[in-house]
DNA sequence: CAGTGGTCTAGACCACGTA
DNA sequence: ACGTGGTCTAGACCACTGT
C-alpha cells in the first residue's frame, strides 16, 4: 500500500520473509544461497547478503557457515517494547502532567534492595521518591536510587522542579538498560500515595541503567490499577 | 572481558557509542562525516556505513543528507522483550510441566471482545481455554480465540494433548504481532481457575497476532500475582 | 578439502536537503 | 550547486565446518 519504492535489499528481504511467514519455507527449509540469489535477483552479493543478515538479526532465519542459511524455528519472539517518557505519556492522554518531589536523601548503599539493585556496598546514593500527576490523579509513584559515584553531579540537584528521569537523560546517556515488569498489590504507603485502597492490583516497571558496566540508577514505577499498559510490537521487517 | 576480536565495524561502533554514551559527544553534536572516520580508521566506506547505519536504527544517532550524522537526543527507549514459550518458562523454573484444556468451542465474531481483538463480524471463531501449570500450581491462564478464516487446520484440532500456542507456531508463523501488558484484579472464574482469591493482582499479557494482513489469533495470559514477570533489554549493540 | 557465510575494498551513481 | 548519506557493484580474503 506505501507506493514507496523499496530498495532492493529490502525488496529481498521481504520477498524471504513472505515465504516464511506464509508457511511455504517452513521451519528448517534451506534457504537459497548467497550465490544463487544474487543470480536470481541480478546484484551483488554484499546486497543479498545485507538482507539475509538482517533476517538472521530478526530471528527469523539461522545462518550456519558450510551449509547455508535456514528458516529457524521460532522459539522466543522478541517484541520491541517503547518506553516513553513519562510526561508524553500523560500528555497523550490529553491530561496536564504535574510532578511532585515526594523526598530526597543521601545515604550509603546496604540494604538487601541495593544489592538487588546492582549497587555495591557502600556506594553512595541519591535516593528519591516523586509523584506524577495526570490532572489531579496520581499517574505513577517514582521510586529511584541514583548512584553518586557514577553521577556526582546529581548530588547537587534537588529535583523538586525537574524528575530525575528527564534530568539523568540529560545529563547521563545510558548504554544499557533492563526492565523488569510485574504486577503487584499496593502495599499500604504505596497505596496512599497513589490514592487507591490497599492490595490494587499496580503494574510496576523497574529499570535498571548501566553506563560502561557501572549501574547509573535504579528506578521502580508504579502505575495504579489497570490505568497504564505497555505495548510492544514485532515486525520481520525491523 | 571477551576476548573475542572484534569486526572492524562494531569497533567503530563501539567507539562512537562509546562516545556518545560516555557524554563526550552529547545530544545534537555532529558525528564525523562518512569519508572522515573513513580515514581514521583507514577503511572503506561501507565499513563505516555499516556502523553508522546500525547506530541509527538502534536510535543513537540521527542522519540527515547534507547535513551529517548527529547524536540523537533520547527521546523514547526501545528495549527488546523476550516472549518465551510457556513450557519453556516453566520448565526454567525447574517446575515440571503440564497442561490441561479447559473449554473449546466454535462461534462466530460479533462480541465487543472480537472487534477488540481485529476479528471482523461474522469471522468463524475457535474460542480455547487452557491451564498451564508449574507442578501442581496453576502458572497461567490461557484464553484464546483463533481465526478459523486464516487457520481452518485448528478447527480439526481439539488443542487436548497441545497447547494451542506451539501448535500455531508450528502451523501458521506469525508475520506481525502486538503484545499488551497491564495489571489486573483476578475476576471470580479467573481466580477460581488459578486457585487464588478473587481481587488478587496479575499480570496480563495480550497478544495479537497477524499473517500477512490477516489476523490469526488473539490470546490473553493471565498470570497470577508474582509468579511472573516480563524482562526487557536494551543495548546499542544490538 | 571444498563451499559456506563474514567481512572488507575501492570505487560508483543517485536523491535529496541545505546553503 | 554542492556535499551528504543511501545504495549498489564486482571483486577479494578468511575462518569455519561438514563431508
Amino acid at each position: 500500500m506505501s507506493g514507496e519504492p523499496l530498495s532492493l535489499h529490502q525488496r529481498i528481504l521481504g520477498d524471504i520473509g513472505a515465504k516464511i511467514v506464509s508457511g511455504a519455507w517452513p521451519p528448517g527449509h534451506r534457504i537459497p544461497f548467497e550465490h544463487e540469489l544474487t543470480e536470481q535477483y541480478g546484484c551483488s552479493r554484499m546486497t543479498v547478503n545485507k538482507a539475509l543478515t538482517q533476517l538472521a538479526k530478526a530471528g527469523l532465519i539461522e545462518r550456519r557457515k558450510r551449509s547455508g542459511s535456514f528458516v529457524a524455528r521460532p522459539r522466543s519472539q522478541a517484541a520491541v517494547l517503547e518506553i516513553h517518557d513519562i510526561r508524553a505519556e500523560v500528555e497523550a492522554l490529553g491530561a496536564p502532567y504535574s510532578y511532585e518531589r515526594l523526598s530526597r536523601a543521601i545515604r550509603s548503599a546496604g540494604q538487601p534492595v541495593d544489592e538487588a539493585a546492582g549497587f555495591a556496598d557502600a556506594t553512595r546514593l541519591i535516593d528519591i521518591a516523586c509523584l506524577h500527576f495526570a490532572g489531579e490523579a496520581p499517574f505513577c509513584l517514582e521510586e529511584r536510587l541514583i548512584s553518586l559515584d557514577t553521577v556526582p553531579e546529581a548530588e547537587r540537584e534537588p529535583f523538586e522542579n525537574i524528575a530525575p528521569g528527564p534530568w539523568l537523560i540529560g545529563h547521563v546517556p545510558w548504554s544499557a538498560a533492563e526492565h523488569t515488569i510485574r504486577a503487584l498489590a499496593a502495599d499500604k504507603p504505596t497505596a496512599k500515595r497513589l490514592r487507591v485502597e490497599a492490595g490494587t492490583p499496580c503494574l510496576a516497571v523497574e529499570r535498571r541503567t548501566w553506563t560502561g558496566g557501572q549501574p547509573v540508577t535504579h528506578v521502580r514505577l508504579t502505575y495504579p490499577g489497570t490505568s497504564h499498559v505497555l505495548v510492544a510490537r514485532f515486525t520481520p521487517e525491523g
